[in-house]
RNA sequence: GGGCCGUUAACUCAGUAGGUAGAGUAUCUGCCUUUUAAGCAGAGAGUCGCGCGUUCGAGUCGCGCACGGCCCA
């Protein structure tokens, strides 16, 4: 209505007018039963002579992308979720009347054809329509055929007709589909149960992170939107079930980035009787399955510009040694908190009164590791100080059972040996207590029932996070995390459409 | 939150020293029965993101705002 752009006044025009032909525009009820890939695997490779001896009868249906018309024939391509065919539509042979339908069809419509294959002059293989009938009429032009839609406000916004013009994006979401199955089928043949924990907290736990808030009308109550899982499928092994996963989204309160969208997805899985070591060799054997899966077979892919090799096994260095041998840091600063300072102000970090020199040297390694992180590189032994739920390290006390897998210069996993000692937790929530008073508005709340569960006993246990979107990116090239998600967050628009 | 950049027809983009806005695609009309960025001829289509200011005159200059992108915290 408060459309004034002038090819939907007339296409909303001719609308009405094929209506008042008794034209259904939006009918239902039309059986489509073969996809065009049906079409176009079998007759792949058969001359012009094998299908036109064959005279095999096809029906099927897609959107109309694009036309050329002549005085008394019509070639249009046609395309479904899965490729696209050339269709050919000549008056002669669908008659008077039918033809002048086809003429009035739009680049956008969606229609259903019958009708045979053949070759045309230049080899193509196409449709020849016995008949057609439109299912659904188009009312909004889409975008240039050549350029396509660029705009990536747009393209995130209506993220539908990003996907019905550009097939790279249709590739995405179909490799993040493919990644997701090939992650679950790994995991439950190895009998990890999936379970689903709730998304709705009453303490926002398992991470550090600032949470969302919500409100619960008729209990009167706050609630937050879960920053991780983690503390409920912990609370699942001390129920019993000893392998378990969850694949779902994290909301957390924080700025929006190339790589961080409001709400994410993340894969949290965790198993009894097995260390953060055990873990490492898992991680690399779920990263080859997705590139068997998804990759070609390849373990090599390439990342904006970087060559990733994936084949295991991949470098394994504590904190303490890619700060000094990655990072150049020097090795006094590992030790005495004041030369860490001292390190930290030379190249600019800041540093906050409630953090210690477990955080710092955590902060350091943001700075001047991680960004040398391409090729895949475990690190291990982190600082307690910023790891409230794992295992401490046998003969360090400062340190914990814990590494993060990093690739192309970024986090991709998080894991440790789970803290399963109900005493030790509480003194670790205390002193996360202790940091918040001091400031830190992201240190964890204390969870007395987390800590109750654990009196009941949690088998000793390792715990990993994959983030999905990072992973996706990784895979399929896409240099921001929206260019994975399907609909990412976005200011409303000034005037609703 | 800060810095830089962008916003012109439905889409992709031009716009020259500030002088009343252009192209291609798409659309409409005519011709055209093997085209594929089909072709030829013609036509219509724009609060130049929004507001205020400077100016005789602003798409163009200044300020503010909105939305988006990149970088930083």
């Amino acid at each position: 209505m408060e459309d004034l752009n002038v090819v939907t006044r007339e296409r909303i025009e001719k609308a009405v007018e094929m209506e008042s032909r008794n034209v259904a525009l939006y009918p239902n009820g039309y059986a489509v039963p073969h996809r065009i890939n049906d079409v176009v695997g079998p007759a792949g490779n058969k001359t012009a002579e094998e299908l036109e001896a064959e005279q095999q009868v096809y029906t099927i249906a897609g959107r109309v992308l694009a036309i050329r018309s002549f005085g008394k024939s019509t070639f249009m391509h046609l395309s479904d979720s899965d490729r696209k065919i050339q269709i050919y539509i000549q008056k002669n042979q669908v008659g008077e009347e039918s033809y002048e339908l086809a003429k009035k069809l739009d680049i956008g419509d969606i229609i259903r054809v019958t009708g045979r294959l053949f070759r045309t002059k230049t080899n193509e293989l196409t449709v020849q329509v016995d008949e057609f009938v439109l299912l659904t009429k188009n009312l909004r032009p889409l975008p240039e055929k050549y350029h396509g839609l660029k705009d990536i406000e747009l393209r995130y916004r209506q993220r539908y007709v990003d996907l019905i013009v550009n097939e790279q994006v249709r590739e995405t979401f179909r490799k993040r589909a493919a990644i997701v199955q090939s992650i679950r089928e790994l995991l439950t043949g190895r009998g990890f149960l999936e379970v689903e924990t709730p998304m709705m907290q009453p303490i926002a736990g398992g991470a550090t992170a600032k949470p969302f808030k919500t409100h619960h009308n008729a209990l009167d109550m706050d609630l937050f939107l879960r920053i991780a899982p983690e503390l409920y499928l912990k609370r699942l092994l001390v129920g019993g079930f000893e392998r378990v996963f969850e694949l779902n989204r994290n909301f957390r309160n924080e700025g929006v980035s190339t790589q961080h969208n409001p709400e994410f997805t993340m894969l949290e899985f965790y198993q009894a009787y097995a260390t953060y070591k055990d873990l490492m060799d898992l991680t690399e054997e779920i990263f080859a399955k997705i590139a068997r899966d998804v990759n070609e077979g390849q373990m090599r892919l390439e990342y904006q510009g970087h060559v990733i090799d994936l084949s295991p096994p991949w470098d394994r260095f504590t904190l303490a040694e890619s700060l000094v041998k990655i990072g150049d840091v020097p090795e006094g600063a590992i030790e005495n908190f004041d030369e860490a300072v001292a390190f930290a102000r030379s190249v600019g970090i800041g540093i906050e009164k409630f953090e210690g020199h477990g955080k710092l040297l955590t902060k350091i390694f943001d700075e001047v590791v991680e960004p040398r992180l391409i090729q895949p590189t475990f690190i291990y032994q982190y600082p307690l100080e910023v790891s409230p739920l794992s295992r401490k390290t046998e003969g360090s006390p400062d340190f914990v059972d814990r590494f993060e897998l990093f690739m192309a210069a970024r986090e991709m996993a998080n894991a440790f040996s789970e803290l399963n000692d109900p005493r030790d937790q509480r003194e670790r929530f205390n002193a996360q207590l202790e940091a918040r008073r001091a400031g830190d508005e992201e240190a964890h709340q204390m969870d007395e029932d987390y800590i109750r569960a654990l009196e009941y006993g949690m088998p000793p246990a390792a715990g990993e996070g994959i983030g999905i979107d990072r992973l996706v990116m990784l895979f399929t090239d896409s240099p921001s995390i929206r260019d994975v998600i399907l609909f990412p967050h976005m200011r409303p628009e000034k005037k609703t459409q």
